[in-house]
Parts: structure tokens; sequence; C-alpha cells
DNA sequence: ACTTAATAATACCTTAAAGGTATCAATTGG
DNA sequence: CCAATTGATACCTTTAAGGTATTATTAAGT
């Protein structure tokens, strides 16, 4: 059985005559004629009543041809899905994200890709940098974002963007009131820090800058994450430093002042992370949409 | 697209290596090689990574694999699903039944299709007989049950058994203790006939039997079946002559009685009619049970 | 009753494509 | 670095699908 014999079985059963299918078909009456004779030889029934005005199906033919029908559509939507599945619009995508990245930049970015593909099955994980890694490793995950990334042979990554550095304090503190802290200001000043876990971090970052600038450092808590940190000044803990994007994020008592006096590379960084040889078409889709993103930011900047 | 092709991806994609599952499809490895690249040409999409050790199923690959196991099962249930309409065993038969010839022999041969048969389903019509004749044509039913039918052209029959007449009278009738009743004891007594409708007919049968003896007939009531014509015995309409297949019918009151005295021709037949060129295999399985059936009555016979 | 027109079936040939053999290229493991 | 294993390629053989010409059968029209 072949699936040229099921297209021309339900020509004929359609036309009712194997003259006039096989002009549909494209082909010439005798291998029409042909090809029925072997389908019938094959399943061991007559299909069709020959008459003298051409053919009509029997009761087993019938039955045949809404079996056909249902597997010629069967097959078309097989090739339908399968070709929208190599071109990434159709599958599943498992996206690991950090403890505070999902303040604007992350929710944006997906919520760009589900539009332009919604198809696609967006499965959110939380995962720290080190279980990001090996996630990807194990396939668990296809993209992961994080910052600060150090460089690994089987792991590409793109940058998003960069952040300056702003301090968080609190409105009763005596640097709230200043359009810019410069950082000299904050020496010896009680700072809560984060996140806990692999270096490199934004905690290496921060104290790299507080050391080139000679200004000391005093940590009164190392914390998880921004928003825990931020959580912690507005309870009095102190000041801290957070990348910009995650000044979005309103605590009561709580404000974002710019930092100053910095050096070009005092920013850090948000970067998506994925295999080196994942060519999955999903994948290639996603960081389509990140490119595009991030042209528009750069656009507008 | 071919329902090889399918085949082959499903064999590759489950041994993951080509060389291995040409093996298992009895062919050479190239090939094989071969129809994968076309699969991945028509479909715009690639369904394996190729690896060092053999090959790997990509996302649309899997997807693919999925919707190729459905195409290749169904295919296999219509396959097997349309074998066994030709053969009988599947399908539907329409069966036109009679009035009264629904007492014992058309339920048993019904009882032993369905057993024989049980994927058939049996959709049952009460018709009379020139009701059974158009919808033969029209092809709405494909056996008819009845009795006394006239040959026609494009209409066969098979006799399936042959009644003797009986009496049906009351308790209280004065023959109503006798064990044989000849003809002549019923001239001029009142009778019920039956049935109405197309002739020849039971009513034809009757009057010939009785003109044939020169005994008169005192007909009270004509009504459309051997039940009426009984149910109305049992109120004292006078006697009636029935099939004596009938006699499985009891009312209060009545009591059936051979007659004697008759030609040897003085029968009513119950057969069944088709058309004469329904080659349909559920009509054949149905016309060997009864064959089956009418060869076990005349051995008991 | 004969002829004509239309149908599916058959015979025979051509052509396209599936399958086979030999070989190559690439990768992995020792 | 070599041997072994993998999939890919080149080229040939064979199978089977498609085409042309024709026949057999049946229905309709004269």
């Amino acid at each position: 059985m072949d699936i040229r014999q099921i297209r021309y079985f339900v020509a004929v059963a359609e036309e009712r005559n194997i003259g006039r299918a096989a002009k549909r078909l494209f082909i010439s009456q005798p291998p029409l004629t042909r090809q029925i004779q072997q389908l019938e030889d094959e399943l061991q029934v007559k299909l069709f009543e020959r008459t003298a005005k051409g053919v009509e199906l029997t009761s087993a033919g019938l039955l045949f041809l809404n079996e056909s029908r249902n597997i010629l559509s069967l097959i078309e939507q097989a090739k339908e899905r399968t070709k929208r599945a190599g071109k990434g619009q159709l599958g599943r995508l498992d996206v690991a994200i950090f403890g505070s990245g999902i303040l604007n930049t992350i929710p944006d970015i997906l919520k760009r890709f589900k539009t332009a593909y919604p198809g696609v099955n967006i499965v959110l994980h939380q995962m720290s940098k080190a279980e990001q890694i090996e996630a990807l490793r194990q396939k668990r995950i296809s993209v992961g974002f994080n910052r600060l990334l150090a460089p690994l042979p089987d792991i590409d990554s793109t940058m998003i963007l960069q952040d300056k550095l702003m301090v968080a304090v609190r409105d009763d503190h005596p640097l709230a009131t200043k359009p810019l802290i410069n950082l000299k200001e904050l020496d010896n000043e009680p700072i809560v820090v984060f996140p806990k876990g692999a270096r490199p971090n934004f905690v290496d970052l921060v104290s790299r800058v507080f050391q080139e600038a000679g200004v000391t450092m005093n940590i009164t808590q190392t914390v998880v994450d921004a928003v825990t940190s931020i959580a912690l000044v507005s309870r009095g803990f102190g000041f801290c430093l957070i990348p910009s994007s995650a000044s979005v994020l309103q605590l009561p008592g709580v404000k974002y002042i710019p930092l100053g006096g910095l050096p070009d590379n005092a920013t850090v960084d948000l970067s998506c992370i994925y295999l080196k040889d994942d060519h999955s078409p999903l994948l290639s889709a996603f960081l389509a949409v990140v490119h595009e993103y991030k042209s528009q930011l750069n656009h507008h900047a």
C-alpha cells in the first residue's frame, strides 16, 4: 500500500469513473486501473463494482474511503506541523531565569517571543547560574538568562544590555536627597550585598569597584538576590548597589540614585546563554527575537 | 511523501542509527540515507542530527515520529477493517421483515447471523411485500423476508421453509375438540382473512384452496396480518387459516388444529429476497447463514 | 437488431526511481 | 596515529509506475 494508491482511490471514488479520475490526477487511464487493481489485490477486497457508466463503491470501498480521507488529512497535518516545528513555530522552549532577573527585560523579551511564535509553549525555570549551565548541558533547558558569565567552551552567550550601578537608600538617609552619589561618599557606610552563589558575581563586581576607588566596604549582610537586598534597605539595614534595571522595583521608603565617578567597565551585563551546538530552530528563533529587542534598545539610546 | 519513507523514518528514529535501521528493513544503508534525505528535503526540516554514533532526533523529528506512528497505525487499522468489511465481518445490514413473520424463524436466523458476525450491525425494517421490493431496488435494504413471491427479473429469492395450513378456532367452537379438521367441515363457516396488500397473497392461496375443494368461503373480515386475524378469532369473529409456523403465537381461548384433506401445493413458503446483482460480502454471508439454517431444518425433518 | 459511444481491461513499451555495490569522509576510541 | 564505525556519494541494476495502442463489454440511439 502506498499513499499514491490511497490518493488515486479517493479520486476514483469521488469521480465514480476511472478515466475521469485519471484526468484529474494528470495520468492516463490504464495505470490508474492497475493501481486500483493492485490495491484491491492487497486488501483482498473489491472496492468498486464496475458498471457501464463507470464504477461505484462497494460497502467495503465506502468504509475504506472514509479511512482514506482520515489518513490523507492526518498526513497533511503531520507535514504541516513538522514544517512549522522546523521553522521554530511550534514546540516547547524551556527557559531559565534567575531571582531578580524577571523585573522588566526578561518578561519583555518573552512577551515578544510569545507574540511572534504563539505556537511555542514557553516553560520557565528558576535557576541559579550554576544550575542553568548544568541544565543546558543536560538539555533540560535551551536558554538561560544571567549576568557576569565566565566564558565556557561549550556554551555561547549573547549580551542583552549593560546596567549601570545605582544606589538604593532609605529616604531618611543623609544621601537620599542628592541627585547623584559619588562612590567616595559611601566610604564605610553599611552595605547589603548579593547574591550568594557561583562566582563571578555581582558582589565581585561591586568589591572590585570599591577596591579600585580605594573606598572601604562595610558589609552588614550578604543576601540571595536584589529583591531581598532592597527589602533589607527599606528596613534600615543600610544601602545597597543594584544594576539600574532593578530600579523598577518599588518598595516603601526606598530611593534609587545614580552612582557617579565610576570607570566605564563598572557595569553589569544581562546575557542569555545557550549550548554552542544547539542548532534547533526554536533557539534560533528565540535568539533572533533577543537580537531584535537589543537593536531596538540601542536605537532608543 | 510515501508510506515507505514514513516506515523508514520510524525505523531510523527507533534504531538511532541508519545502518542498523537498514538491516532491520532488509535494505542496504545508502538507499535508506537517501530516503531520509528526500523526506527532509520535502518537509524542509532536519529530522535528525548526525552524530558519530549514529543519528538523533531533532525536536521537529520527534514531533514527526509521533505523527508517523499515528499514520502507520491508522493505515493498519484501515487495511484490517476494510479486509473484514470485504469478508462481510463488518458493516451494516438492513433487513426487512413483515408483520407476523417475526414469530420464530426470522429471529432464529438473525440470531445465528449475529453470533457468527458480531461486527455487523443488523437494522430491521417493518415492510410490506411491495415496500420491500421497492426498498431493495433503491438499496435501502439488502434482504427482505416474505411469503408467496412472484418471480421478478431483478430479484432473487431463497425459500427457507414451507408451512402447512392450520386452523385457528376458539375453544368453544364445535370443531375445537377435533385433532384434525377437514377443509369440507369449514364450508360457509365465518372466516377472517389476511393480509391486505400486494398480490399474490396468503388470501389468494386460501381462496384457491377453498375453490379447488369446492368449499364456500364466508369472509367476515379482511385484516392486515396474522396476529390481528388470530386476535379477532379469540374475540369470536369465527375461525382463520394460518401458516403453521404462526401457531407459536398463544392467545387466550385460541386453539390451532392441523387442516387435512389438502393438495400438496397447499403450503405457504417463507423466503428471503435480495437483488440479483448484489454481490456484497455481507449479503453472501447472510445467505450462507440462511442456507445453513435451512439444511439443519431438513436434517431434523 | 445493428451501430455508435463510452467504459474499464489488457498488452507492450518507456521512463523514473528505488535498491545494490564500492567507496569516501568524518569522527571516535584505543 | 591508526583502526573501526558512522553517514554520504557515485555509479550501476532492477523494479515498478506511467504511457500508447488496442480490446472487450455494455448501454444508448437509430
